[in-house]
DNA sequence: TATCATTTGTTCGTATGTATC
DNA sequence: CGATACATACGAACAAATGAT
């Protein structure tokens, strides 16, 4: 057992509570579906002030292990378990230039866009400032209800090379990706993921329970011969309802890989 | 003694404050780096009361915009960039049986213990409940300073048909693959990937900025014939500082894949 | 349908502790 | 040391949602 160097906190009372109401509930004192007592209980339980109890409850719901709602109390969430949905993140080739991509349900017709490329995608895309075709679309995995943002972006400077695209942007990805394929492009694809807490739209939008991160992930679709990016599929799943999975094929080539380290762009 | 300036009230007024001060650091009033007007200021500016303001600014907190510090101020954070350090998530093949993977420093020698397999882990290893041995590595990014928890589990079972596993579980991650590739099995590689809020341990022992999620990836190591889980590696990254970079190789199979929806197990 | 008790949400006030400069 | 600023904690009152009567 390693030596853990604990952070003593100089004694806060809503910390105190938080962590005891914690404690009962991983001890199953609480059961997932269960109200907390009334935060006019606990100020009787614990003798502190109804401000306390309030923070203290404040602290659960951030750590996600409750949801508290108006007029009826605080419920507890079912805890370390996995989210039902398994977003598949693989890509399979059934013939030269037949992509297969596992997808969900779309929910509404794509919205088409014209756009400025900014933001992560820029900088992915190597496109800051510059033009862009947007289509985006919300997927839904029909057994659990779970929603996901689906956009995908295709700067002006592909469909320079390839015209098709800007006819029928609004397409199936595999449709897309083939014909990137047609036009004599030998495809990469690398996904680069991270997480943050929602904005309010995107937590109305994709139904994102309380205090649950939203899972972002860009696939950068390349061209591997001169390593040009040429299209980006951005998606934006809630953590608390999707896993992502990725099958990890092994490389032969004995890892080439050039630090490429990404700078803050901003 | 700053200007008064009027606010409406759509529905709380702490959230008209909180989305007020938003809007005014995405449009640059207020720049990364900058201190807020004081929590005395504000309550001057919109003519609200001191807990109105307190719960706008936890609000811009939990967005993750600011960052408050006692005694100094609330410190704008620099928004939508992407986060440093890339953590690589290829696996390479130099020759048979010889696995590459890129790796980040160790902070610390491993810590090895026995535990029982329980959660995520457990899940996914199809052991709930089974003994395995437990290896803990603190790793981090030399360059960015960023800090990532790794756990390799090695169930009693699979110890049980590679009995050189048990006997230097903290030997390098490639070094146990090369002991399972020598003990006559083809190795399969899933990555599974969620996210969530962190405990206030790992908010300490990662130095995780404020409410910055907590992305979490299960490496699962299967014999490729028999589809039996060997081993599972866990890490822990924080989402503001890391992002994991997938390559996705195209599969040539055509997506023979069993569509196993995880229930809720708890 | 309407009323009522319960419970959380929001807003005000005041006071004290503690970290920073 | 003092001034400033955030953190914690007590109090009170009303609003809004819920569920049962």
């Amino acid at each position: 057992m390693p030596a853990r160097e604990h952070i003593e906190r100089p004694t806060a009372m809503y910390r105190a509570v938080a962590a005891r109401v914690a404690q009962d509930i991983r001890d199953g004192r609480y059961q997932p579906g269960d109200l907390l007592p009334s935060e006019a209980d606990m100020v009787a339980m614990y003798g502190v002030g109804k401000h306390t109890v309030r923070s203290a409850v404040a602290e659960l719901r951030t750590m996600g292990l409750v949801e508290s709602r108006q007029g009826k109390g605080t419920i507890v969430l079912g805890g370390g378990a996995l989210p039902a949905t398994v977003v598949e993140r693989s890509i399979s080739r059934t013939a030269k230039g037949i992509w297969g991509v596992p997808q969900m349900e779309q929910a509404d017709a794509p919205a088409v866009s014209r756009t400025t490329l900014d933001g992560p995608a820029g900088a992915l895309l190597d496109q800051v400032d510059q033009d862009a075709i947007s289509v985006d679309r919300v997927l839904y995995d029909p057994s659990t209800g779970a929603r996901a943002a689906h956009r995908t972006l295709i700067p002006m400077a592909t469909t320079a090379d390839v015209p098709s695209l800007a006819q029928t942007p609004d397409a199936e990805i595999t449709e897309l990706y083939h014909q990137l394929a047609q036009a004599g492009l030998t495809l990469t694809f690398t996904d680069r993921i991270t997480a943050r807490t929602p904005y309010p739209d995107e937590q109305a939008a994709l139904r994102i329970p309380d205090a649950s991160p939203l899972m972002i992930t860009y696939r950068i679709t390349s061209d591997a011969d001169t390593a040009r990016p040429l299209l980006c599929e951005e998606l934006k799943t809630p953590a608390a309802l999707c896993q992502l999975d990725y099958p990890v094929t092994p490389t032969r080539a004995p890892a080439a890989r050039a630090p490429r380290r990404r700078t803050r762009s901003a």
